[in-house]
DNA sequence: GTACAGATTGAG
DNA sequence: TCAATCTGTACT
């Protein structure tokens, strides 16, 4: 089963549309080869009352205004001049709420038939593959973070704007993977603490349960 | 025009 | 623990 998803699903209540997004897969065309991954750690950003969002204060800016439209559009910046995040819009139109999307499992294709000549299986976390040139790659650090995510899906500032309901570049599939609730764990958001003790505690950042692919964050303060 | 901090990352 | 690297934003 691998259905594209559309319009209504990025419109829901973002709080829902991000537990929903967990086990949706993300697909980007790329050179005529198909680069896949299953969401599995996602961040809600629910301006404009939300001090940690970018459209906090019902603020529009150049870099923001996408995220005022209905769900379904990539929101996409540059942060500390080196890595993009990927954001999808969601909810309604002249709602500024979108979902970070912090990790993907990668999917290779035969990768489990390769395992036999060219994986090494040491530890329990670090299957490896062949990369592009030769060089092996962990496959669990490939998109374990925002800014890693969107190196492997080959992403930068043209996607602004993407429609993911209509790109021939870029959607999101339900291929019928379903996460229980009771495997989803709810946790404080990463990286906002600036945005005063009330809104950095609100757990906002999704992820399954016991899935190394997730980030593992550095912790800079008590959690 | 200028100053400054940031939804991160990888190296030391 | 720290520096890389650039743009939006808030000032002068």
């Amino acid at each position: 089963m691998r259905k594209r998803l559309k319009r209504d699903f990025f419109t829901q209540p973002t709080l829902k549309l991000a537990n929903d997004l967990l086990g949706k897969f993300i697909v980007r065309n790329w050179r005529c080869k198909k680069i896949v991954g299953e969401i599995v750690e996602v961040e809600v950003y629910k301006g404009p009352k939300d001090r940690a969002s970018h459209s906090f204060g019902g603020k529009i800016t150049k870099r923001n205004r996408i995220v005022y439209k209905e769900g379904g559009y990539i929101y996409i910046y540059l942060c500390y001049g080196m890595h993009w995040q990927l954001n999808i819009v969601s909810f309604l139109k002249g709602k500024p709420e979108c979902i970070l999307l912090r990790a993907l499992e990668p999917k290779i294709n035969n990768l489990h038939k390769k395992t036999n000549e060219n994986f090494t299986n040491r530890k329990s976390y670090t299957l490896k593959f062949p990369g592009a040139h030769g060089k092996l790659v962990d496959v669990y650090n490939l998109a374990n973070g925002p800014g890693k995510l969107c190196k492997y899906l080959k992403l930068n500032k043209s996607f602004y704007g993407e429609d993911l309901t209509r790109s021939k570049r870029i959607w999101l599939e339900d291929r019928g993977v379903r996460i229980k609730s009771s495997n989803i764990i709810a946790a404080k958001r990463v990286g906002i603490d600036y945005a005063g003790y009330y809104w950095s505690r609100r757990k906002w950042r999704f992820y399954i349960k016991n899935n190394p692919f997730v980030s593992f964050p550095r912790l800079t303060s008590k959690s």
